[in-house]
DNA sequence: GGCGTTTGTGTAATTTTTACATACCGCACG
DNA sequence: CGTGCGGTATGTAAAAATTACACAAACGCC
C-alpha cells in the first residue's frame, strides 16, 4: 500500500520542480502558430448598421477592407489583445465585448498558418470618437460589404448572424444607440439588424411588459414633429433577474 | 494619376511572389503559441448526465481528470484536429461536434501558455464502444465532478452552461439518445440535462406539435409495465424549416 | 387474476401574441 | 393663427400558446 495515494509506489518521487520541467518540456513539443485576434464593432447610425473597418496593411490586399486586429502578445489573454486593438483604435475599452469564435483554416491568411479569434463589441457611434483615421478607418455600411481581405467576409457574416441571434435573447444591442433613447430608435434598430418589420405597438407592449425602461422623463428634440420620450434601459435590474429557463423551442 | 487605381504610383510594383514572401515575412514576426483542442463529450446513460473524461497523463496532475484533448498540428484545421481526438478515443467521428470558446489564461497550463479550444460533442453510449481503457478513459457522471487538471473545471461547466442553452433551441441533444426512444426517454433528458420537472403531458404535446418526431410503429421491449411507442426524430425535416427569427425575449 | 407501474389522452383556465385605428402633439407653412 | 403633415401614444378583441390537472389501458410480476 501507499502511503500517499496520490502517488504509485513505481514511480521514483519528483519535486515538484521537477514535475513543472517535464510539463514545459511537454509544450515545447507542440506546434506552435501565431494567434491574432480580430473585432468586429458594430455600430449603428442613419438607421444603418456599421462596422469599424480599415483598408489592409497588407499589400497582397491593397485596397480591400480588413476588420481591425492584431496578433496576441506571447503571454496575454485573449479578451486583453481584443480590448488593446479596440483601446488603440477608439480610445475605448469599457464597452461591450464578446468572443464569438476561433477560425482556424489553415489557408486563410497568405503568410502562413495564422489563427484568428473573432470577438464582436457594440459602440455608440456618436459616443466615441475614432482617435486616428490611419488606413482610412472608419465606420463602413454593414451591407453591400464584400471581397475583404483574408477571411473576414466570413469573419464578419459569422459576427452578424452571431449578432443577430444574440440580440434576441441579450440586450447587448441598446450599446448601439445613446444612453438615452426613443422608442422608435430602438424599433429602428431591432428592425434593422434583423431584418424583420415589427408592429409598433407590440413592440412597445413588449418592452414595457420587461420593465427594464427607465423613463427619463425627457423628451425628444430638434425632431420635426411630435418628440417622443426618451427612456434608458436598466441594465443593473437585467442583470439582476437572469432566466435560465426559457423553453423548449425549435 | 495612376493608371491602375489599385497599386499607388509611389510603390515600386512588386509581383504576387514577392507580395506572399512579405506576408509570410510578417506572420514570421508574431509571436507563436501552442494550441491544443479539448472535447467535452457528453453521454446520456441511466437517466444520468456523463463525459468521457481519462485521467491526466501529465505527472503534475497525477489521479486528477481530464479532457480528452491533444495539440493541433501544424496545418490542421481545429474541426479536423477535434474529430481526430474523437475518433482516436472512441473510434467514431460522424458525429455531432460544436467548436465552443477559446480559453486563453497564461497560467493555464503549467508547462507555460497553452491555448485551447473546447469543442462539444454528444454522442449516445451504447451505439459506441470505447476502442480503448487507456489512461482510465471511461464515461464519468457530470455530477459532483470537481478538481480536474488544468481549466478543465472551467472548460467542463461552460460547455454545460452551453449544452442547456442549446438544448433549448435546437435538437442537438437527440444525439444523446439511441436511434429509436420513448418519449420518457427524451423528458428524462431534458429534465436530467436542464434541472427541471416538466409536465408530461405538456411535453409530449410541445415535441408533437413540432411535428418532428417519427413514429415507427415500435414498441419498448423488456420493461416492466406498459411499453412505450418508439419515435425517431426527423433531423432532415428540422433542417429544411430552419427559423431566424424567434422574438425578442429576455 | 390482481397489483404495481408507466403509457396514453383531453379540456378548461390563463397567459401571450397578434392585428388593427384614432386622438394627440409639435412644426412648417401660408 | 389656422391648417396640414408626420410621427407619437394608446386599447381592445381574436387567436394562439401555455399551464394545470385525472383516469383508463397495457404489460410484468407474483
Amino acid at each position: 500500500m501507499n502511503i500517499n495515494p496520490d502517488i504509485p509506489a513505481t514511480t521514483a518521487v519528483p519535486g515538484e520542480k521537477e514535475l513543472i520541467e517535464e510539463a514545459v518540456a511537454l509544450v515545447a513539443s507542440y506546434p506552435k502558430v501565431p494567434i491574432t485576434v480580430d473585432c468586429v464593432i458594430f455600430g449603428f447610425d442613419e438607421n444603418e448598421l456599421k462596422v469599424l473597418l480599415i483598408r489592409s496593411d497588407l499589400p497582397l490586399f491593397h485596397g480591400k477592407w480588413s476588420l481591425l486586429g492584431d496578433f496576441a502578445g506571447d503571454q496575454e489573454e485573449l479578451d486583453d489583445a481584443a480590448y488593446r486593438v479596440m483601446r488603440s483604435r477608439t480610445g475605448m475599452d469599457d464597452v461591450y465585448l464578446e468572443q464569438v469564435r476561433t477560425f482556424s483554416n489553415p489557408k486563410r491568411h497568405p503568410g502562413g498558418r495564422v489563427l484568428t479569434v473573432a470577438y464582436c463589441s457594440l459602440l455608440n457611434i456618436e459616443h466615441h470618437q475614432l482617435k486616428t483615421h490611419e488606413n482610412e478607418l472608419h465606420w463602413h455600411s454593414f451591407n453591400g460589404l464584400k471581397d475583404m481581405a483574408f477571411d473576414h467576409q466570413e469573419v464578419l457574416d459569422y459576427c452578424y448572424k452571431w449578432l443577430q441571434k444574440r440580440m434576441q435573447e441579450h440586450p447587448l444591442g441598446l450599446n448601439l444607440l445613446p444612453d438615452k433613447f426613443s422608442l422608435r430608435e430602438l424599433q429602428n434598430l431591432y428592425e434593422v439588424v434583423l431584418n424583420v418589420k415589427l408592429d409598433r405597438r407590440n413592440f412597445r407592449k413588449k418592452f414595457f411588459s420587461m420593465d427594464l425602461l427607465i423613463d427619463t422623463g425627457e423628451y425628444e428634440d430638434d425632431v420635426p414633429h411630435r418628440p417622443g420620450r426618451l427612456y434608458k434601459f436598466n441594465f443593473q435590474k437585467y442583470e439582476k433577474n437572469q432566466r435560465s429557463w426559457i423553453g423548449i423551442d425549435f
